[in-house]
DNA sequence: GTCAACGGCATTGTCGACAATCTCATTGAC
DNA sequence: GTCAATGAGATTGTCGACAATGCCGTTGAC
């Protein structure tokens, strides 16, 4: 009974966040995702949590097949682990894992920037510099949610410039999966800061045509993220 | 009423292959999207194709959720694409596509093969030798589906050593999608034979310590099979 | 003759109900 | 007291039926 309790703290924590309606014109189960995301993301599951389905129903009025299409997105972004006819949990990552995770994101975006035409033409530029704005408009704002998702759509549109779609759809795939390891920097006002001086730096890399800059920018980008993590999970386990 | 023709003889074609049981204790989901996979590879199901539910649910015996299942994990290892309300295609890709495709490829196996400790130790070496026996005694017997699941066998656990579980996956991930492109390799006696050659290569750079010639096979790996889908293929459509 | 509206048919999407499986507390033997 | 077997309840998995949608040939107005 212990057990039940611990449940329905954590459903009343999540019950706060009706916001799988107000992603307007999505289908249904990708809208329960996004808001399963989110969720994830701040924290509001932890690793290693158990998704049931019927709460998770009854959550977003949809039914249980709904709400199975979403997990079923969820398990494809692998943020969340399913097992046979045992349910769905949070994805944990043991630090070992961490580091590759990060290790390969590094490489993967340190190429990425090399490959980015520089400088870049004014025509590209513009939406980026939108974007940053938003973004900082977000931190500005101390509106985390916007922080995050702003800070999404800036580096998928900063990477789409690469010329190459796979590398920049599996950028932005890693850099999901590590969302789940990313939520305590959201929280913390200075590195959302620190975040929106580093697009700033980027913007004027690419306005400068400034390789070396611009990849050393895109290398370091994420090593708060890793750190934070790291520090705070001891080594025997994720 | 062509329409209906068409659909008719690609049917007979791919029914000649009841694959999905011979895949053991495989979940049955799985197994039928392991039986489409190789209808895919081996060019029994075209580029466009459409995939209709009830047809397979058919051919599989399955019931339409199970075929529904197995077109999921398809489009999950994006060898298919499904639109809403008008079913599943086989996915195709315009030469450009293929060319970063496989520039991706190359790039993160090269960086793989950087990172494999050399020379590689006995004990992991005696699974990789005995994997590149497997490969060469299907090519030598004609096996065509052997040969396909013996090399991507040979790959994972030559990538496994990278030292990054990432890396890893995502090296086997490309080289899943990039199948539909692969086939024509596949019937090809001679490039079969070259592949073989190539693994043997392989081998003796990581007994020896030969980063320089590992990287480089590892690199030129594929560039036969890229080539000859961008000949066959006009600039103008994929 | 052209073209837009209609409607039948093929196909995919969703639902409620039931079956299969796992978990965990209880029971009973030693 | 420990431990394995049992069984009830919770949870996930699967099914058949029906609803929704899109495709495409037909109709009829101009």
């Amino acid at each position: 009974m212990a057990d039940a309790a611990r449940n329905d703290v954590a459903r009343n924590d999540i019950a706060w966040n009706d916001s799988a309606r107000d992603e307007g014109a999505l289908p249904l189960p990708a809208a329960i995702a996004a808001a399963l995301e989110e969720d994830i993301v701040f924290g509001r599951l932890h690793t290693r949590e158990r998704l049931i389905e019927e709460e998770l129903a009854e959550r977003f009025r949809a039914t249980r097949h709904t709400v199975r299409q979403a997990l079923a997105e969820l398990e494809r972004m692998r943020l969340i682990e399913r097992i046979p006819h045992r349910g769905a949990l949070v994805k944990a990552y043991n630090p070992a894992e961490v580091r590759q995770l990060y290790a390969l994101r590094e490489m993967l975006e340190t190429q990425a920037a090399a490959l980015i035409p520089l400088p870049l033409e004014e025509a590209a530029l513009a939406p980026l510099r939108g974007l940053q704005q938003k973004h900082a408009a977000a931190v500005a704002a101390g509106d985390a949610r916007a922080v995050f998702r702003a800070d999404l759509a800036f580096h998928r549109a900063l990477f789409a410039h690469c010329g190459n779609l796979f590398l920049a759809e599996t950028i932005e795939e890693l850099g999901q999966r590590a969302q789940v390891i990313r939520y305590a920097n959201l929280r913390s006002r200075s590195s959302m800061e620190w975040a929106r001086d580093q697009h700033a730096a980027m913007l004027g890399a690419l306005e400068r045509g400034e390789r070396g800059a611009l990849v050393a920018l895109c290398a370091a980008h994420f090593a708060p993220a890793r750190e934070a993590y790291l520090s705070q999970h001891p080594a025997l386990l994720g």
